[in-house]
Parts: structure tokens; C-alpha cells; sequence
DNA sequence: AACCAGGTGAGGA
DNA sequence: TCCTCACATGGT
């Protein structure tokens, strides 16, 4: 299956989109990007005006590509909404055209699970593990792909066979969310319903104290419902979104807030959830509807330029 | 050899 | 509710 989206006049780049930290399992070879969807690999490559994707996959259609790299967004209108600052205006002229992809929840849930407290490459490298280990293998162009493994595959996979995938301590929370998820205990389907309090909620929900889907905490539901689940407005913060919001934006907070902050990047305390929540509202306050946008090129942009 | 990486859970004041 | 700590692993 072999198709071409024209994209005239829309403002997309593939490679900053694929390379800005939001999917882990894409990856450039030559002129091409190689990457597996829900219902098989695929590879794509930019021309001009146009963008070519080839497939195994015969009934792979261009509505879900058009749909994975959300092209019917109005990129400029989001521009326009989130262009409050010198800064944000830096990083959309540098990265123009990255656009937030639409993952599959199921596989944007345990990314971000196993993304805790860790770097992007070993991040790939643990996901590439796992669905070596767990998922359906597919030919394509006569190589051998996996897709990312169904939540009863790893539902029933020890926590040795996990761990040898370089999980480390993580083993134990996809072992689990897998089972709330296979077992129908947790539903992700009716997340893209839930407006994006309601959605958070069900993602780190404590019942009778205790959580639900273990390993997600407030950033990892940020980062899921931002990239699965189309809740733009949503504004992960994490250790690089720190030291953005602490060097470029100290204004935007109350001083105890902005104290904070200083002293999370300085590893001198953590935020706690109080926190972590006020300064993510301001931000989304600030921001606006978008604010995930944004908050996805400043984070590419503070990783690219190795902010300090 | 410490320290860091798209943090989180458990336990106790 | 907040604070503190452990946690697997691989790269500097």
C-alpha cells in the first residue's frame, strides 16, 4: 500500500515532529522514517509538498496517517494562540512544523510508564525490548517488525521476562497496568470523552487508597492524555519543563511557586502534587487552549539546545 | 565513583 | 497533605 498526502501549504515537519520525544518508536534511516502503527510498520519521507507513506499494511488508509500526524490541526491558528512571548516565538520559528502526533492509548500509556525517571534513548531501547519480546512480528519489505504488544501479552509475562527487558523497577508497574487494562478493570476508550480533569482523574485515581493503573503519576497522565488522548491543553512537567519554567517564565508564578521551582531543578526538594498542579494551571492559563503545544516546543527546544 | 535521566510509590510526621 | 527515600539501569 503506497500513498502520498499533499501538503500544500501546511506547515508540518516530519522529522522535528518524530524527533521531539513524544513517540519512542520511530526511526531515520537514510531519507525515510521507519515506524510501526497499531496494524503494522510503515515508513514515510517528506518532499516538498507532499507526504509519501508506504506500508505492508493493504488496508491501511491515508485518513489514519492524516489522523496519526493530525494534519487537519490549523498549525497557524495554534501558533497565533500560543505566540505570547519571545521565548515560545523562538522555539515555533526554530521548530516549525512539529506537530503533536495522535499515539495509540494503549502503547502512549505504557510508553510513559516505562519513560519514569530515566532518558529518552534507554526509553526506546526498554520499548524496543518489549515488543521484540511480546508483540505480533510482521514482515515488511522483508525485514522483520514487531508490533507493540496487546495488554493480555504482557498481562501474562512475569516480571523476570519484563525485567530482562531492562525495565529495572518498572517491571512491576506495566505487569500491573496491564492487567487493569486486559481485565477491562480500567477503560481507555472513554478517555478521549472524559474533558481532561475528568480524564486525569480516572488515570491516577486512588481507590480506598490505593492506585488503580500503578506507575502513573501526574506527569505520566499529562504526557498520555497530550499525546493519545488530544487533550491539548494538557502541560507535562518534567525535569527540562522545570528549568524552562524557572529560567524563562519565574513571572508567570507567586513567589513561593517560583521558589519552588528553583529549588526542583536544584534537586533540593520535590513538587509536591499542590504544586505540580498550580504551576501546571498557570501555565495552561497562559498559554491557553494550546498550552500543550507549547509546552512540546519548548521542551524540544530546551533538549536541543542542552539548556543548562 | 557519584550523578543524572520526560518520576512514582510507600511510609511516616 | 507534605516530606523523604528507595528504586533498576546505563551513560557520563
Amino acid at each position: 500500500m503506497e500513498f502520498r498526502l499533499n501538503l500544500a501549504n501546511l506547515p508540518f515537519d516530519l522529522g522535528h515532529t518524530l524527533d521531539s520525544g513524544q513517540a519512542f518508536r520511530w526511526a531515520q534511516r537514510g531519507e525515510w522514517w521507519y515506524g510501526v502503527l497499531p496494524n503494522g510498520p510503515i515508513k514515510v519521507r517528506q518532499e516538498e509538498s507532499s507526504l509519501i507513506c508506504v506500508s505492508g499494511d493493504e488496508h491501511l488508509e491515508s485518513h489514519s496517517v492524516r489522523l496519526y500526524f493530525r494534519l487537519d490541526d490549523d498549525l497557524e491558528r495554534v501558533y497565533s494562540k500560543i505566540m505570547k512571548d519571545p521565548q515560545i516565538t523562538e522555539a515555533i520559528q526554530r521548530y516549525y512544523g512539529l506537530r503533536l502526533i495522535q499515539q495509540d492509548v494503549w502503547e502512549c500509556l505504557v510508553s510513559f510508564v516505562i519513560a519514569t525517571n530515566t532518558n529518552i534513548p534507554r526509553i526506546k531501547l526498554m520499548i524496543s525490548n518489549i515488543c521484540e519480546k511480546f508483540g505480533e512480528k510482521v514482515t515488511f519489505e522483508g525485514d522483520q517488525y514487531s508490533l507493540f504488544p496487546r495488554p493480555e501479552a504482557l498481562a501474562g509475562a512475569s516480571r523476570e521476562e519484563l525485567a530482562s527487558c531492562g525495565l529495572g523497577y518498572r517491571a512491576r508497574f506495566v505487569k500491573s497496568v496491564a492487567e487493569k487494562v486486559s481485565t477491562g478493570n480500567v477503560s481507555l476508550d472513554e478517555l478521549k470523552l472524559l474533558d481532561y480533569e475528568r480524564a486525569k482523574e480516572v488515570l491516577t485515581e486512588r481507590l480506598l487508597g490505593e492506585k488503580t493503573l500503578l506507575g502513573i503519576g501526574r506527569k505520566a497522565a499529562d504526557c498520555i492524555l497530550l499525546f493519545s488522548c488530544g487533550k491539548d491543553s494538557a502541560f507535562p512537567i518534567d525535569v527540562w519543563m522545570a528549568k524552562v519554567l524557572a529560567k524563562y517564565y519565574p513571572k508567570l508564578f507567586h513567589k513561593d511557586m517560583a521558589k519552588r521551582l528553583t529549588s526542583h531543578v536544584s534537586k533540593e526538594t520535590r513538587l509536591s502534587g499542590a504544586a505540580y498542579e498550580s504551576i501546571s494551571a498557570s501555565m495552561r492559563d497562559y498559554f491557553g487552549e494550546y498550552a500543550g503545544y507549547a509546552q512540546q516546543y519548548l521542551f524540544h527546544d530546551a533538549r536541543k539546545s542542552n539548556l543548562a
